[in-house]
DNA sequence: CCACAAAATAGAACATGTTTCACTTCTTTC
DNA sequence: GAAAGAAGTGAAACATGTTCTATTTTGTGG
């Protein structure tokens, strides 16, 4: 949510468009530069590394998708068939750019102690969307009930969206396709959540 | 399970012995060749990246890890229990060195798809090792009655191991502390594994 | 408008993963 | 044991992330 200005802006922007074109390794600092039309040491002043940018990427994108996807009510008539949606969401809406998406998936789990709070952040945004999900309302909006934060709600989130990075982690290191990712997290709420 | 040379092994052995001391940057591969007293050309000879090298020294881990704690049937009660038994020793035994684990975490999740088999192997080392402690077998055994191998235990397993893997990624990247990995992994075997 | 401080720039320099090369040392085969 | 090929070696070269520096541009208070 930081306030970027535009070189920061355009720094972003085209480490997306060379991650999406051809993947992580594909966005060379200098080519962002030069592409976004800032000096080498102007990406320094913004970014303290590469896997920074990325993050910023990240968090710029599950933003845009979180939006859209928060911005209704969850469909569907059981929490099962709602976690179904997010999460179907979710994947699809990261997978129109599997390249981008693998790029971040990498510098998500890139273990840089640096980025952890953007991570952790990351992390927020999706439990908060489950959470609304398994309860039936709308993510965007505060939650209607005070219900108890350290309930078995908050655990399930918890698990689901460790079962989906895990899966997610396995898809874009080549472990299987998109389609296990979803019958992975499908399967999890089916035992977690049985109706 | 490859037959490694003399060179080979001492190469896995040096940057070994450099994550632990020093996490992933401190595996320079210049250093690693002059310390295995061996040539930059025969490193790369042998492992195509410095990633492939990590992914060796984790197999070897991860092999020692799963040779120890199969040699006997796993103690405990019942499932739950098992399970516990089984990702706690799989998370300490990892955490004994926690540069080194870090590092390999690091290299799992690269998705480098070079490494890919690698990183299944690893996965399939652990489920296995995961159903027989929810059946209560010796890991290291061929199973005693031929269950069917669809069933919902390979479901359970396999949704434990994400959960693990995902909270595993989450301590190395400094999320939270390895009490919490188990307590993760505590809360969903309770969850799926209600006695 | 002017001086000056902050920011940006071009480009060199450095660190380290990866590749290449010319040369030497093994190993194998006869 | 000599020739041929495989493997190893030391060193250079290259690619790219990161840092540094000298210079220029930009924006701001007087």
């Amino acid at each position: 949510m930081d306030v970027m200005d535009d070189r920061a802006k355009r720094i972003v922007e085209t480490a997306v468009a060379l991650a999406e074109r051809d993947g992580y390794q594909a966005v060379r600092l200098r080519d962002v530069a030069a592409t976004a039309q800032v000096a080498l040491g102007t990406v320094y002043k913004r970014f303290a590394s590469k896997e920074e940018i990325l993050i910023a990427a990240l968090e710029q994108e599950s933003e845009k998708l979180v939006a859209k996807i928060g911005k209704k009510p969850v469909p569907g008539s059981d929490a099962q068939e709602r976690v179904r949606f997010v999460f179907s969401a979710l994947t699809k809406g990261l997978l129109r750019r599997p390249n981008l998406a693998k790029a971040l998936v990498r510098s998500l789990a890139s273990g840089d102690p640096n980025i952890t709070e953007r991570v952790a952040s990351f992390h927020g945004l999706i439990t908060t969307m489950v959470m609304a999900a398994i309860r039936g309302e709308t993510p965007g909006e505060p939650a209607a009930s005070p219900v108890g934060v350290d309930g078995r709600e908050q655990t399930v989130s918890s698990i689901l969206q460790n079962v989906w990075f895990a899966s997610f982690v396995g898809w874009a290191g080549g472990l299987h396709d998109a389609a296990q990712v979803l019958e992975d997290v499908d399967k999890a709420s089916e035992l977690l959540l049985a109706a």
